[in-house]
DNA sequence: AGAATCTTTCTCGCGAGCGAGATATTCCCG
DNA sequence: CGGGAATATCTCGCTCGCGAGAAAGATTCT
């Protein structure tokens, strides 16, 4: 941190400087995610959905209204997906045995396995865009990125 | 998962502790700005264009396909949008001199106020999002951002 | 100069997500 | 218990952006 602050002079930061670059480097990101889930024949949205799937444990099951809430989604672009999905195997809708407007969505074992294939190669390429940074600077970037993210969503953490 | 302040030591801070929280800050960051925008009638994408435009000097004026690179947009995209922008009078289509299959796209008058007023509003409520921040906070911030940004592209400069 | 190649912009058809609203079920409260 | 409000999911029509490729003009190389 002092290293970089080191060479800069004292000129104010404007919110743009932090706004802008985040939106530019979430697009970057975002691209490079698509190169590698179409790899996999899946788009970024297509792995929101598994790999949630994937850490609801233990039955892997969440509910689509779970899914479009915790992923930012409309509902009508939920059910999309999710008829994309379960298309290709990759999830299943059944009844709700609790509430008989709903379904539940559960990952198959293909869906299981080509989410985790594509999210281990994901994790890998990420893991390179950080290299030039110490684990001090990392952990700095990661607690200020929490607060930021807790400024712009208060209820959740994350 | 998620507990720990700052403070404490040792936990290893995986990539996706950074990539996905710019991912999701990024986008409740665009939420916010299609809300502003949507006052004036414009998009992000819209705004995109306008702003590039206006901090164009002297003329505001650039060619479709610096828009469409500076914008990570496609060109097939960039042509929508200047035929929607253009339809509204905010910015204008003119042979470029020099070229005769270029054109270039110069704000108007109109376009100019527009995004001038849309712009402001903005900049003010992203600066809402830094107030928990201390001076050296955002610089820390502005440069880690930056230097992330140059690992991902390398050839500009954000 | 002439041919091949590159560049610039635009057209076409498609995919993905949104808002509004429909339908079925559950919840709340008198 | 019953009626209105809330919730869960889905359907429909629309917008926006993308990829592929067309058409016109510029550039390069011999």
């Amino acid at each position: 941190m002092e290293q970089w602050s080191g060479l800069q002079p004292a000129l104010p930061i404007d919110a743009y400087h932090v706004t802008g670059r985040i939106a530019r480097i979430a697009a970057r990101i975002a691209q490079r995610q698509d190169e590698i889930f179409a790899r996999y024949g899946l788009n970024r949205g297509d792995v929101g959905v598994l790999s949630a799937l994937l850490m609801a444990r233990p039955s892997h099951t969440l509910s689509p209204t779970q899914l479009f809430r915790g992923l930012m989604l409309s509902s009508a672009g939920m059910t999309k997906r999710l008829d994309r999905l379960e298309s290709r195997g990759l999830v299943k809708r059944r009844p709700d045995p609790k509430d008989r407007r709903g379904v539940t969505i559960q990952l198959t074992e293909s869906g299981r396995r080509l989410v985790t294939k594509a999210v281990a190669e994901n994790t890998k390429t990420e893991a390179e865009i950080l290299k030039g940074f110490s684990s001090k600077e990392r952990r700095f970037l990661a607690d200020s990125l929490r607060a930021l993210l807790h400024e712009l969503e208060p209820a959740t953490g994350g």
